[in-house]
DNA sequence: ATAAAATTTGAACCTTGAGTCAAATTTATT
DNA sequence: AATAAATTTGACTCAAGGTTCAAATTTTAT
C-alpha cells in the first residue's frame, strides 16, 4: 500500500479542516458571549462565516458541541497560564501575574468565558464544571501559598478568589474592544485592585 | 351609583391578584437564576407553583414579561438601597454600606441579578439597560465622592466599580443558600475586600 | 481532462416550547 | 342555594430553530 511517497500531502487535508472547525467555534463563541447561546441561531453563526446552516454540520456534530468546545477553549487557555512556570517572589506576586494573564486573555484574544453551562447536558456539563473547578482550586491554592508566606491576608481563600474571579467574569460581559479602555490598562488597573484587595495588612487594623 | 357601602371589599380582590402575580415572578426569577432563562420553560415555572402553564397567562402577558419584571424587581431593590439616606463618614464608608446591602439583598431575599438582558426585545431591553446604567452611575458617583474626600484611591472610577460589581454578579452565580457560607459572613468578607481594594494609600507606593 | 474526495447547499423533517381559547371549576357575594 | 365573577384547565395551534440528507458544487490529485 503506497510504497512510494505519501509525504503527508503538500496541501494538508486535516490541518485545513481543523483550522476551519476552529474558526467556527471561535466565531460562535464570540457571538455567544455577546448575545448569549440561545439568542444565537445556527443560521447566525453560519452567516457570519459566509456559510449555510447545513455546512456547519460538516464540522460539528451539533450546536451543543460548539458550546462545549467554546468552554473548553477558554479553560484550556487558562490552564495553560496556570501550568506555566510561575514567576514572582511570593504567592501574591505569582497570583498577580496569573491574574494579569487572565485579563489579557479575555481582552486580547478572542477567547471568552461563557456562562451558559446549564445549556450543556449530562457528561459535557460535568466535564466543563470539573474543568472550571480544577482552575478554581489552583487559584485557591495560589492564594493559600500567599497566605502562608505572609503576602496575602488571612481569610477564607475561597471567598477571596470568588471576589476577584467575579471581576473577571463580569469583565467578559462589559468589555468591548472598541471603547477608550485599552486591554492593558484594564489589566494594570485590575491587578492593582486585586493586589490591594488581598495584600496582608502591615500593621493595620484587623477589623 | 352605589350610594351605600362598597367598602373596598372585605377580602380584597386586587391584592390577592397582585400577590400571586408577584409569586409567579419571584419563583420564575429564582429558576432563571439557577438554570437560565431559556432553560426554564413555562411548564417548569407553572409546576413549581403547582399550576398549569395556561394559568400563568392569567397573571402575565408572556414569558418575556416575566423576565422583564424579574430584572425590574432586582434593580428597584438596588435603587431603594441607593436612595436611602446614606450613612457613613466619607465616600468609602458610604460605599461600603451600600455594597454590604447589595450583598445582603442577593443572599437573603429571593432577589437575584439576571444576565439574560439580550433575551428582552426593544423597549424592554432599553428600559432595563437604562435602569442598570442609572445604578452604575450612582455607584460611580459614590466612588468619585470618595476620591474627592481622599478616602478612595485615585483612578478610573468606572474600572473600580466594574471590578467589585463583578464580584456581585458572580456571587449571584455561585451562591447557594445551603453551603457553609452564611450570607452575613460573605457580606463581611466582601466588604473588607472591597474596602482594602480601593482604599487610598496612606504613604504607600503608587506603583 | 477526469475521477475521486471533500465541501457546500436547498429543501425538507421534527421537536420543543410559547401562546390561545372555550369550557370547567372554584370562590365570593346575595 | 343560586349566581356571577374569578381562576384554572385541557387540548390545540403555531413558529422557531436544530438536524438530516441526497444532490450539486468545488477542490485536489492523477
Amino acid at each position: 500500500m503506497n510504497a512510494s511517497a505519501t509525504i503527508k500531502a503538500p496541501f494538508d487535508r486535516d490541518k485545513q479542516f481543523a483550522a476551519k472547525r476552529r474558526a467556527v467555534i471561535l466565531s460562535a463563541a464570540s457571538a455567544f458571549r455577546r448575545r448569549g447561546y440561545h439568542n444565537t441561531s445556527m443560521v447566525d453563526i453560519a452567516q457570519t462565516l459566509g456559510l449555510t446552516k447545513a455546512a456547519l454540520y460538516y464540522y460539528v456534530r451539533n450546536k451543543e458541541e460548539i458550546l462545549f468546545e467554546s468552554h473548553l477553549m477558554a479553560y484550556e487557555s487558562m490552564e495553560r497560564i496556570l501550568k506555566r512556570p510561575q514567576i514572582g517572589e511570593d504567592g501574591l506576586e505569582r497570583l498577580e501575574n496569573v491574574f494579569r494573564d487572565f485579563v489579557s486573555l479575555l481582552t486580547q484574544s478572542g477567547v471568552s468565558l461563557l456562562t451558559d453551562v446549564d445549556s450543556l447536558s449530562g457528561k459535557s456539563r460535568e466535564q466543563i464544571l470539573a474543568r472550571r473547578g480544577k482552575i478554581e482550586r489552583r487559584v485557591i491554592k495560589l492564594v493559600k501559598v500567599g497566605q502562608k508566606d505572609g503576602s496575602i491576608r488571612k481569610g477564607d481563600p475561597r471567598l477571596q478568589v470568588f471576589f476577584f474571579m467575579g471581576a473577571l467574569n463580569w469583565l467578559n460581559a462589559w468589555y468591548d474592544s472598541e471603547g477608550r479602555l485599552k486591554g492593558d490598562d484594564i489589566a494594570d488597573h485590575f491587578v492593582k485592585q486585586l493586589r490591594s484587595g488581598i495584600t496582608a495588612d502591615i500593621g493595620e487594623i484587623d477589623e
